[in-house]
DNA sequence: AACAACATACCGACCGGTTGGTATGTTGAC
DNA sequence: GTCAACATACCAACCGGTCGGTATGTTGTT
């Protein structure tokens, strides 16, 4: 979910700097492969700065899916998208979106949280729950698109909320696949598989007149 | 994807207790969470042993992917839906197994391909082919049913593969949101979520007259 | 304005334990 | 006697985390 740096600012405190070394590292090699000094040398700090800021390794997969949350929460928030006037337009202008930032390699357009939260989950409860927030209030700011244009379609049986984890579990599906793909090539192959996604909310949220 | 014993034999040589072994560690905790102590101890072998089958820790990886893709390809392969005479019905019987063995906690029914993947997409080839090659085959398995119910249906713009494909993007993605949920009730809430699947599947390729 | 008291940010050597991996047996079937 | 299938003992590198220390504010008192 979301590219890289042109989208967050530079970091400039060492804990910036060691979150943007998470984002970095969680995304190539997953959390457990990902070591403190990794972190460190990547971030250019030392381990001193490490244990100030963040009290253990754990913390800071906490505060990483935090900030993972709020970097894509607010560049979701500002796209244009949200000024059309017909929700489904809304809701096709996000998908839209997503498929437009599957681009250069797998690390790039994939999920921190929804890479962490596949070690942790069991391991980790603090880290799974933050994973969660970041997920489910991705998914949370589309409810209500999807309410107002469901509201408007003949579609039965389905409810915003379902519509809106749907969305989710497609996107870090997409990203699974991709990673099993692998290279330049799978950003493509995710575009192509985003269109079932689209064709999916447009046939069943079609206006009924 | 598949669930525990039941489908599998009781492992008797020291290779496929450490397979199993593997199986059961790396859904709880991803593979490089996962120590070749634990896997021994798990399996009740020795560190001599796991280094006599298994020329690295990367090479278990591999056989994992290979012996996860034999379980669930014969697992799939032997159930009774095959038989149903319409090409749609054999689609919608797969989603429906599928849906049927999301049940208990999210380890007992996460797909062990899925996770590694994720963790070993860049720091080992070996191991992402494998698990492609585990993913992929269960789309393959898929493919030609698809076709056929395709060609019954007036769809137009996609193909058998891509329908494939999408398949195992909602399948692991499901996984991946049970896993942010965690519990007993993420079952019911993938359930619920593959029934978007069903839903694309049926508008999809209703058939024309 | 001066100064003590305290807080924040950071450094890097160091610790005990764990890691993947190796070298060298032992044992039992053919 | 040979060889696969294990077991035992061990190693160097690395792991997350600790610790004593320093440099640079900030703040409250007089």
């Amino acid at each position: 979910m979301i590219p890289n740096q042109p989208f967050r600012p530079a970091p400039v405190s060492a804990r910036d700097k060691l979150l943007e070394a998470g984002v970095y590292l969680v995304r190539k090699q997953g959390f457990s492969a990902t070591s403190v000094d990794q972190l460190c040398a990547r971030a250019g700090v030392t381990k001193g700065a490490f244990f100030h800021h963040f009290e253990s390794k754990e913390a800071l997969g906490v505060a990483l899916a935090q900030y993972w949350s709020a970097s894509t929460g607010a560049f979701f928030a500002s796209a244009p998208f949200h000024h059309l006037p017909d929700p489904l337009d809304r809701v096709l202008g996000y998908i839209d979106l997503r498929i437009a930032l599957l681009a250069g390699p797998v690390e790039s357009f994939s999920c921190v949280a929804g890479t962490m939260v596949q070690e942790a989950f069991l391991t980790s409860d603090p880290i799974r729950a933050a994973c969660q927030a970041s997920i489910m209030g991705n998914a949370a700011a589309l409810e209500q698109d999807l309410a107002a244009a469901l509201a408007r379609s003949g579609a039965k049986g389905v409810t915003a909320a379902s519509l809106a984890r749907h969305v989710q579990a497609v996107l870090q599906g997409t990203f699974i696949l991709a990673k099993t793909e692998g290279g330049e090539s799978a950003a493509e192959t995710a575009r192509e598989e985003l269109g079932h996604l689209r064709r999916y909310f447009e046939i069943l949220l079609k206006p009924l007149n």
